[in-house]
RNA sequence: GGGCCUAUAGCUCAGUUGGUUAGAGCGCACGCCUGAUAAGCGUGAGGUCGAUAGUUCAAAUCUAUCUAGGCCCA
């Protein structure tokens, strides 16, 4: 009996069906490094066809994160789909190496051992600390299966990169887009240096708490109420008594109640929420109110500054709140942030009258030389010198400390430089790029960022810190009057360029070679110089990749075709990006961008080392593998937040096996064809046209969905494909005539033909995604397949035409309506499983009754119904000669009209050979268990 | 507090311009097979669509509010 096995065509191949990619995975991606992968993979395409995606540069710091991980895979997705659909469409990767938490870091590390060093040796620990992190996030992102040209990345502080953003500044100095201003910002005055709110701790701090009256003589006060306006005051409250003096405003929110109310004899104005709260601080026991009025009426109130000679308006404001203090906010433009942008609308000068330490200069009357600590109790004394102190107390909240020396630390208005918002209309030609120039994918992402453009202020581009792109001008060392030049710049850029260091020339360079000759201050008419020492901000120099980069290197063109970075991008690197390329181009640096969500935990909230709940992707790696990292991503839809669970991916591992399953057998069943013996379209069986044309619609459909970067429709497709077309339906019908019938025979080749073309469609459609396992099957190939195609390095150099199908309409309805009549009859043979009749469904007899269409269908002439439903015999019968009331044990069709379906079990014997039930075994007698068929086919192999 | 976004079966996703009993695959349960075998096949049970209130003859699909969560600001 085991004899007829050997007659029978099974599957095989040494594609094994366990895909231990733990192990695997590394030796793969040491094979696509032999062969260089990547570049076949661009090679490949069409060079005039090219596509750039630019890469948004990840900080040179830490290792990589689920977060990173996802960008990765997704713009490895992008690359790989594109040149496998013909265009070429390299990938230049790089990192983003300047800034603060790297400067951070290595202070920290000095600090330990108490050395205090120079700028240049700092620039030089923070550059080998980046080349360091630098070397380890390329070895993550490689493992991942991400291609690219890892041995040539972009790095921000590379000398060509840096001199690359020093020119882009100079372009804006070229334009006059650069101004100089004021700004506030956290000042150590121990330190005597700027901080970056990263550099701040909050701890507590006990501050004096003051409410103070500010004397409104305004004569048009009297509108709010019958009053004299010589005793009306408006309170505030702070807990920066040193402030006062260089108080310029009074702000209050418009939509507020306000309350006038007389209390003493004198007349004040705070806000109705907050009357009775300040009653009890004041002591007032019959205040009455006079008049309520929204903030709105307010505006404009001239009311006079409560210790100098000079007016302190009312203004508005939207952050006014009314927890705390009096609903009218005392407002400082060169101490506090808000302060400071509500000063900007209202044309209020910043001031701020004081020296690095924090003392007061000697213009300050009353308290010239005090610093600010020292002068708390000084305003708090004139204050109430002058009657206008309602109450003082001391209270502990949380206050800023400077993270070196742990002393508070004060906000103070210093001198930075900016990119005019306005200058050149850069905000409105920004806009209308984000509205006319770009694609938002998804779409939302314009209105976001396009409400963050029109409100944002001017964009403060310097750094009081050592490791960055330094900002190229030069100060007076007389009169601190600045100077720069466009063309001075772009020599000087011309150094950073060809140093070995790059910019660490500006450091270096003695200052007679920076100051051309004779330059003279044009305000004092000084000869002196020195140059500035701030650094430009590292969204200036990611932001000027599009010049660093996208230009300049062979592989891309300006603008972009994509960026695809996180949504909080919006107000990072598409930001900065943005306003930058419009700002020197008048064009924006890409064409479309995509953002993809956040990774977050099962229950959709954000990891964090505190909930405990953070997953990294060496773990996945380490678990189950990068590919079912890499799975994972195409999974999900990346436009929202991306969960992320065990059970996910558990999910994902079951999903793996069916799909690398399906490529196994598909595999083995082609063992021994060669596309030579393929098989006309027109000359393939019905049915494995049909097949065939399935297997097309869903390769465009996956190529569409690629295309439009939805790129969990090509893991649903895929999937379906696998499962439900192939594996459950089309695979499972053919299975019989692959076994049995005659080895070079049309049925077999017929079949043989699709399955070897599915296969080429299907390891097209995984390559993006399923990148190690696509290649695994690729090089897996029989050898007559490979002898067919262009190329077999690589998988990702396959570019398969596959025959077209285009069935017709009615065709494909016909097989619909075959594949759903087919789903009747196992509906109908499920019971008399359990009945123990039937087993598998070769062993029964199906009686169709049915109308004429239905029978037709299955009866034509071109349809083996045997094959197609799994059974050994079939009979039809008019679906009207059955009794009216249906017997006993008849099956009625649930989606089909008028079908009975009586199954019971086949007549005859099993062929030993093919498994079928044949009524005549042994029609020859050299083989008495083998049926017709069998023996025919055993007939030719003698 | 503000801007933008999300919320459909245990999981991952579909649900066109509002219109018959809300779909798919996986997982699960039960069964079959042992010639894809640490595989394969079949059948079945699971949601009233985050909550509430509206608009409408009719809403998962429109509006408002709320709740939970995310990004970015403050």
């Amino acid at each position: 009996m085991s004899d007829y096995k050997d007659t029978l065509l099974l599957p095989q191949t040494a594609f094994p069906m366990k895909a231990n990619l733990k192990q695997r995975e590394p030796e793969m991606l040491k094979f696509w490094e032999t062969i260089g992968a990547y570049e076949r993979m661009v090679a490949a395409g069409d060079p005039d066809d090219t596509y750039v995606l630019h890469d948004g540069p990840p900080y040179a710091n830490g290792h990589i994160h689920m977060g990173t991980a996802l960008n990765k895979v997704l713009k490895d997705i992008v690359v790989k789909s594109r040149n496998m659909q013909g265009q070429t469409a390299h990938y230049v990767p790089g990192w983003d190496c300047h800034g603060l938490p790297i400067e951070h870091k290595v202070e920290q590390e000095l600090k330990k051992k108490n050395k205090e060093l120079d700028t240049l040796t700092i620039r030089k620990i923070c550059r080998s600390y980046a080349a360091k992190w630098l070397d380890v996030q390329r070895g993550e992102f490689k493992r991942l299966g991400v291609l690219g040209t890892w041995d040539a990345p972009y790095m921000t502080m590379d000398p060509q990169y840096e001199a690359a953003t020093a020119r882009e500044l100079g372009r804006f100095m070229e334009r006059d887009g650069v101004v100089r201003g004021k700004k506030p910002i956290y000042w150590c005055c121990d330190c005597r240096t700027a901080l970056a709110e990263a550099e701040v701790e909050y701890e507590d701090h006990k501050s004096p708490s003051i409410y103070v009256r500010f004397p409104m003589a305004d004569p048009k006060a009297r509108e709010l109420a019958d009053l004299d306006v010589n005793r009306l005051f408006i309170l505030i409250w702070t807990t920066t008594p040193w402030t006062i003096p260089d108080n310029m405003a009074v702000a209050v929110h418009p939509e507020f109640d306000y309350v006038v109310v007389e209390a003493g004899g004198d007349f004040y104005v705070l806000a109705e929420g907050l009357l009775e709260d300040c009653a009890a601080k004041f002591g007032w026991t019959d205040h009455n109110v006079l008049a309520t009025v929204k903030g709105a009426q307010l505006e404009g109130l001239k009311a006079k500054h409560p210790i100098y000679d000079r007016q302190s308006p009312v203004v508005l404001a939207d952050y006014v709140t009314l927890e705390t203090g009096t609903g009218c906010v005392h407002t400082a433009p060169g101490h506090g942030r808000e302060d400071f942008e509500t000063g900007l609308k209202y044309g209020l000068e910043v001031y701020s009258p004081m020296n690095d330490r924090g003392e007061f200069l000697p213009e300050v009357e009353h308290f010239a030389g005090l610093n600010v600590w020292g002068a708390n109790p000084k305003v708090i004394e004139k204050l109430e010198e002058l009657g206008n102190l309602m109450t003082s107390r001391q209270i502990a909240h949380s206050y800023p400390h400077c993270w070196r020396c742990k002393q508070p630390v004060i906000f103070r208005a210093t001198t930075q430089w900016f990119i005019g918002m306005d200058e050149n209309d850069l905000r409105t030609r920004a806009l209308d790029a984000i509205r006319n120039k770009v694609q938002w994918i998804p779409a939302w992402g314009e209105e976001r960022i396009h409400s963050m453009i029109a409100s944002r202020p001017d964009w403060c581009i310097s750094r009081q810190r050592n490791w960055g792109v330094p900002i190229s001008a030069l100060i007076c060392e007389e009169c601190d009057e600045t100077w720069f030049d466009a063309k001075w710049v772009y020599a000087i850029c011309e150094k950073y360029a060809t140093h070995e260091t790059g910019c660490d020339y500006w450091f270096e360079a003695p200052i007679e070679d920076l100051v051309p000759a004779g330059l003279t201050c044009s305000k004092c008419g000084g000869s002196h110089w020195k140059r500035e020492t701030d650094i430009l901000d590292v969204w200036f120099d990611s932001g000027t990749s599009y010049a660093a980069v996208v230009e300049r290197r062979a592989e891309t063109r300006f603008p972009a075709d994509l960026y695809l970075e996180g949504s909080d991008q919006h107000r990072g690197w598409f930001h900065s990006s943005l306003l930058a390329s419009v700002g020197t181009r008048d064009l924006p640096p890409y064409r479309a961008v995509l953002t993809h969500g956040y990774v977050v935990d099962a229950d959709g909230r954000k990891m964090s080392k505190s909930i405990g709940n953070v997953i990294a992707p060496q773990e996945i790696i380490d678990k189950f593998g990068a590919e079912i990292l890499r799975m994972w991503v195409s999974a999900s839809n990346y436009q929202e937040d991306i969960r992320i669970s065990d059970e996910t991916l558990n999910r994902l591992v079951d999903a793996y096996r069916r799909i690398r399953n399906t490529c196994r057998y598909l595999l083995s069943n082609l063992n021994d064809f060669d596309p030579a013996n393929r098989v006309a379209v027109a000359d393939l069986l019905p049915l494995d046209r049909y097949a065939l044309d399935m297997v097309a619609r869903r390769h465009a459909a996956i190529g569409q969905a690629y295309v439009k970067y939805e790129f969990h429709k090509v893991y649903h497709t895929l999937h379906n494909l696998c499962v439900v077309d192939l594996s459950s339906f089309y695979l499972d019908i053919i299975k019989d005539r692959l076994y049995v019938e005659e080895q070079g025979g049309l049925k077999r080749r017929s079949a043989q033909t699709v399955l070897w073309q599915t296969l080429l469609m299907l390891l097209e459609d995984m390559a993006p995604v399923l990148s190690f396992t696509a290649e695994e099957a690729f090089q897996t190939l029989p050898e007559a397949i490979k002898a067919d195609l262009d190329q077999t390095d690589t998988v990702f150099a396959l570019r398969f035409a596959p025959d077209e199908v285009n069935l017709p309409a009615d065709e494909r309805a016909r097989w619909d309506m075959l594949a759903t009549v087919r789903g009747e009859v196992n509906k109908a043979i499920e019971p008399k499983r359990k009945d123990r009749v039937i087993g598998k469904s070769l062993d029964a007899h199906v009686t169709l009754h049915a109308t004429e269409a239905v029978r037709e269908l299955v009866a034509a002439e071109d349809l083996d119904a045997r094959e197609f439903f799994i059974v050994s015999k079939i009979t039809l019968a008019d679906v009207a000669d059955l009794a009216a009331d249906t017997p006993i044990g008849v099956f009625v069709a649930e989606d089909v009209k008028d079908l009975k379906i009586a199954v019971e079990p086949a007549p005859g014997v099993k062929c030993e050979r093919c498994w079928r039930i044949s009524e005549d075994l042994g029609t020859d007698p050299a083989h008495p268990a083998a049926c017709p068929r069998c023996t025919a086919v055993l007939k030719t192999l003698v």
